[in-house]
DNA sequence: CGAAGTCTTGACTAGACTCAAGTTGGGTGG
DNA sequence: CCACCCAACTTGAGTCTAGTCAAGACTTCG
């Protein structure tokens, strides 16, 4: 497949592991020690290269699951047919934080396209973090984060119309692969989504979506084409969507 | 003010510590020793009886907050003047987790009705929780659970129509309600809540929720009247919901 | 080059919002 | 005890954002 070669995950930085995504993620939470950093990169399993829109399964229930390249989404399909994405999972992220609660993760999970995640055994992460408080930390604020991008998600379909909560979306994924690396210079990037998808994570429909980045395209604010985004007025883009980026770096009380 | 007599918070069951609901709320995700349960009881200060719309200081950065009676929710002041509630707050609940990963909470909390709460502080509740593994993962259950809410309202705002959005939420109230006795005989309960905070959990207008209750009414699902609510066909109600309570009751893997 | 999936466009519909004017009900003060 | 007041609830009319249906154009890939 000649598409892997433009796939900048693959390509990576000078062909960088990209585990270490993870571990630079973590550290942005939290300083981890080489220790508790070897400890993961040992104990990590690294799948086979999974297809756009291969069901993550349910035996991850005891298993922590890390999104190393590629894209994944975690989904619910209702009653009447629709389906509604609830959350985004960039390279870098951990599927679920189910299991420090011990519970099974709820919904479904599956790639958006050709993906490789990461496994490690809930027990063994556990340990790890029981045993150095700085991966607990790390990973207790990785929670909360994503806690905090679900609670701006109930803001968003609750009281932004399209516009705002399509640019809100392309803020935010801006900042989240800003941080491990995914954009690139032009502030492009590519989201791995078609825009039904994007509907379906925003609750708008195809049509009205693509109407949207219409207006977008025309009023030069950024221009997403194929699921690759380029940001052509990042303000304005900002001010479109009232964006602050406070709830993707968690504040920490000064101690 | 004679209201507080039919006010059943107050009346308790039995005159009841109000602090037991937390307790047992806690029971309910990971028995407590009587250890962990009288270290709670001892630490908690409870706050004077607060008015409707007072809002909770940002001072809980360093303390565990919990509603011991009446009703509370988070929420947040839009640039446009909207008002977007994110979550709504029952006795037994704690507000927020963001000290399980030493941050400061995010958004605003106020209470809805008179209401009383209790504080800890973080350190001790940590330290206790350290110390006690059944805290710990009572906590953690509790924060799932509170994620799941967060995530099922994603799943509220974003495909479900005003029935079903509305449905949706006195089926979850009434299951959240139920668990710590404040559903009474005849399946009435007191949500605290007028239409327009309704609309603004929701993302619906006043004037939507209103035709949306009398709709309910009319066809004898249920009777919202001042904030008391009244089940008349809990099966109907669950259908047009589309409820499915596993969210509320985390599911743990056999071990 | 053809097929499939994605994106785009137009026309129409519908669910939800806004504005504006009542009505009801509980609480207060004369 | 009644009149008044305010907040909450209700109703109607008109508008608009977003959804649906259907057809056509563009990409990508085999």
């Amino acid at each position: 497949m000649i598409t892997i070669a433009t796939d900048d995950q693959f390509a990576g930085r000078g062909g960088t592991d990209p585990f270490e995504r993870v571990v630079s993620r973590l550290n942005k939470f939290e300083p981890l020690g080489v220790v508790e950093a070897s400890g993961l990169r040992r104990a990590v399993r690294r799948s086979a290269l999974l297809q756009p829109y291969t069901e993550l399964m349910r035996d991850t229930s005891r298993e922590v699951t890390l999104l190393l390249t590629g894209m994944a989404c975690q989904f619910r399909l209702m009653d009447n047919g629709r389906r509604q994405i609830t959350g985004i999972i960039v390279p870098g992220d951990i599927f679920d934080f189910a299991f420090l609660a011990g519970n099974e993760p709820l919904g479904h999970f599956m790639t958006t396209t050709n993906s490789q995640v990461g496994r490690i055994s809930a027990r063994s992460y556990l340990a790890l973090a029981e045993e150095h408080q700085s991966l607990m930390r790390a990973t207790l604020r990785a929670a909360a984060t994503a806690s905090a991008i679900a609670h701006e998600r109930v803001i968003s379909l609750g009281s932004r119309v399209a516009v705002e909560r399509v640019a809100h979306f392309i803020c935010e994924m801006w900042h989240r692969l800003d941080v491990v690396g995914l954009v690139s210079a032009g502030n492009t990037y590519d989201v791995h989504l078609t825009q039904a998808e994007l509907g379906d994570a925003l609750g708008l429909s195809t049509v009205h979506v693509n109407r949207t980045l219409q207006v977008l395209r025309r009023e030069m604010v950024v221009n997403w084409k194929q699921g690759r985004v380029t940001i052509e007025n990042l303000l304005r883009l900002h001010e479109l969507a009232g964006f602050d980026a406070c709830y993707l770096n968690p504040a920490m009380p000064s101690d």
